[in-house]
RNA sequence: GGCCCGUUCGUCUAGUGGUUAGGACUCAUGGUUUUCAUCCAUGCAACAGGGGUUCGAUUCCCCUACGGGCUGCCA
C-alpha cells in the first residue's frame, strides 16, 4: 500500500476537547502504523468564531499529547483564492451555477415545509439558466450564491468503519459552495484542501458521515480522486449526549491539570471505540501504534467514563519510572520539590508513587515530605485523636531520644514496646503517630516514612504536633 | 418531515446459527497489607421489542421503538 497521508482538521472555535483528541489520535496512529504522514489543518474560514488563541491552545494540546504533526500547519483561510478560482471554473464548465434565491425566501420555504411536515427541497429554479441568463441577473446587481449541480444517480462509498454507504442523489440538495459574499463553504473547501494536500484517508467524526456523499460529488465534479473515508463514532458524555462544551471537563488541558499523563489519556481514548482484539487494556504509545487498525473501530458511540480513565492512569503510574515522574511533576508544578536533592525526591517518590493514581495524587501524598510545618486538619483530628494519643506521642518521643540509633530495627522495637505498654495493635498505635507526623491518615509505611524524614524532623514534627493537637 | 447511521451487563467491549453469552471498569463481600493505595478471590449485572427464515436465533432478514448525525449563505 502507498504511504497514507491523513490530517486532523479542527476549527479554532473552541478548545481541543476529548473527542477531537480521539480523532487526532486515531489519525496519528493510522499514519504511524503505516509509515504515513499526519498533517494538521486549521479550518478557520468562519471568521466570526475563529480565534488565534484556540489555534494556540489546540496545537499546545496536541503537542502535549505527543501527537505531533508533519510539515507546516495549513490554514484553510490562506487558500481562499484557490477555492474561489475553483468556484469560477465550475460555473464556467457548468458543474455549478449561480442561484439568486435569497436567504429570506429560503427560510420561508423551509418553514412552510416544516409546518406541512414535508421534506424540504431547495428549488432548482436557476439550475438550468444559461451562462448569459445568469450574467444578466448578475448585471442587474442581484446577489447570488453558487450551488453545486448535483446529477441524478446514486452516490456510494465504502467507509472503512461503516462499510458501504449509499445515497440517492435526489435526496441531496444542490448545496451552496460559495456564499453571496463570495466565500466558499465547508463541504466544498474541505474537498479542495484534502485533494490539494493529497490526503489519502479522511478519518474524522461520524458527524461528517452524512456530508460525505456531498463531498464525493464535489470530487467527481472536479474530476479529482476520491480519498478513502473512515468515520469514527462520537464520544458521549455521561448524559449520553454528544460531548460538547456544555459537559464538564472536556478540555484536554483540564485532564493534564488533573494530573493525568498524556500516555494514560491516549491509552484510555484509544479504548473508546476501538478494541485491540485481545484482553490487553494498558498500552504505551508503541503498543498502540503496533496494534492499531481501523477495522476494529466500533460503529456505536462510546460514553466517556472518568472512573475507567482513573484506573488506566493508576496502571500507568505503576509502570512509569521515577525519573520520568519527577520530570512530569516538575512540568505540572515547577515548585514541586523545589530545593530538594534529586536523591531525596526520588526516595520520596519510590515510597509514594505506587499508591497514587495520578500525578496530582502523588503531589498531594508526597507534599508532607517537603513542608516545613504540618498544617493539621481539625476535622480529621477530631475523628482520630483521642485522650491517649498525646501520651503515645510523648512516649514515642522519649523512646526515640533515649535510643542512639534511628534505624528500622530500632523503630520496630520501639513500637513493639509501645504496643505492649498501651495494649494496642500496630494499626491503632501508628494512627496518631502518622497524623502527628504527616497530617495524613494514609501514606507509605510508618517506618519508611520516619526513616526518610530522619530523626531530627521526626522529633521536631512530633513535639510540635503534640503541642498543637493536645 | 426526508435521508444516513447505530442498539450485548450501569460503562468500555468480546463473541457465535446450538456457549453456563467471555473480559475490563464501577459497585458489594472476603483475603493480603502497620494505615491508605495496590494486589488476589468471589459476587451482582446484558443480547431494546415484535415478526419472520431455521430443527434451533443474541447471531441472518423485515418492522417498530429508542438514540445520534445530516437536512445552514456553521465547520
Amino acid at each position: 500500500m502507498n504511504k497514507p497521508i491523513v490530517r486532523f482538521a479542527p476549527s479554532p472555535t473552541g478548545y481541543l476537547h476529548i473527542g477531537g483528541a480521539r480523532t487526532a489520535l486515531f489519525n496519528w496512529l493510522y499514519a504511524k502504523k503505516n509509515n504515513g504522514t499526519f498533517l494538521l489543518r486549521i479550518e478557520d474560514t468562519d471568521t466570526e468564531r475563529s480565534e488565534q488563541k484556540y489555534v494556540d491552545q489546540i496545537s499546545d494540546a496536541l503537542q502535549w499529547l505527543g501527537l505531533s504533526w508533519d510539515d507546516e500547519i495549513v490554514y484553510q483561510s490562506s487558500n481562499i483564492e484557490r477555492h474561489q478560482s475553483v468556484v469560477v471554473s465550475m460555473i464556467e464548465n457548468g458543474t455549478a451555477y449561480r442561484c439568486f434565491i435569497t436567504k429570506e425566501e429560503l427560510d420561508n420555504l423551509r418553514e412552510k415545509s416544516e409546518q406541512n411536515k414535508e421534506a424540504f427541497r431547495v428549488p432548482k429554479t436557476y439550475r438550468d439558466y444559461t451562462e448569459s441568463q445568469q450574467q444578466e441577473l448578475v448585471d442587474q446587481g442581484k446577489p447570488f450564491t453558487v450551488r453545486l449541480k448535483i446529477p441524478d444517480g446514486i452516490t456510494e462509498f465504502d467507509d472503512l468503519v461503516y462499510g458501504n454507504i449509499k445515497v440517492n442523489n435526489n435526496d441531496l440538495d444542490d448545496f451552496i459552495i460559495a456564499r453571496s459574499d463570495g466565500t466558499p463553504t465547508y463541504n466544498f473547501v474541505v474537498t479542495i484542501d484534502d485533494s490539494d494536500m493529497n490526503i489519502t484517508h479522511v478519518i474524522r467524526g461520524d458527524d461528517h458521515l452524512a456530508n460525505t456523499p456531498k463531498q464525493i460529488l464535489v470530487y467527481k465534479a472536479l474530476g479529482l480522486n476520491v480519498p478513502t473515508f473512515a468515520h469514527l463514532p462520537m464520544i458521549l458524555g455521561a448524559d449520553k449526549k454528544r460531548l460538547s462544551k456544555r459537559h464538564t471537563a472536556t478540555n484536554v488541558q483540564e485532564y493534564r491539570d488533573k494530573g493525568y499523563t498524556s500516555e494514560a489519556i491516549l491509552n484510555y481514548l484509544s479504548l473508546l471505540g476501538w478494541n485491540p482484539d485481545s484482553e490487553q487494556e494498558i498500552f504505551n504509545l508503541d503498543d498502540l501504534i503496533d496494534g492499531f487498525n481501523l477495522e476494529q473501530v466500533q460503529k456505536k458511540p462510546a460514553t466517556f467514563d472518568e472512573k475507567k480513565l482513573l484506573w488506566v492512569s493508576g496502571q500507568h503510574m505503576a509502570k512509569i519510572s521515577i525519573d520520568i515522574v519527577i520530570l512530569e511533576l516538575e512540568k505540572l508544578n515547577p515548585s514541586w520539590g523545589q530545593g530538594q536533592s534529586d536523591k531525596y525526591k526520588s526516595d520520596v517518590l519510590s515510597l509514594t508513587k505506587d499508591r497514587s493514581k495520578t500525578l496530582t495524587d502523588l503531589m498531594e501524598i508526597s507534599d508532607t515530605f517537603f513542608v516545613d510545618h504540618i498544617i493539621y486538619d481539625m476535622d480529621i483530628k477530631n475523628k482520630i485523636w483521642n485522650e491517649i494519643s498525646s501520651q503515645i506521642i510523648d512516649d514515642l518521643l522519649n523512646a526515640i531520644n533515649i535510643e542512639e540509633n534511628f534505624d528500622k530495627q530500632t523503630l520496630e522495637s520501639i513500637f513493639e514496646n509501645l504496643m505492649n505498654q498501651h495494649d494496642l495493635s500496630l494499626g491503632k498505635l501508628m494512627q496518631p503517630v502518622r497524623f502527628a507526623l504527616s497530617g495524613l491518615t494514609y501514606g507509605p509505611g510508618i517506618f519508611d516514612t520516619m526513616l526518610l524524614l530522619g530523626k531530627d524532623i521526626c522529633v521536631k514534627r512530633l513535639s510540635e504536633g503534640v503541642k498543637e493537637l493536645s
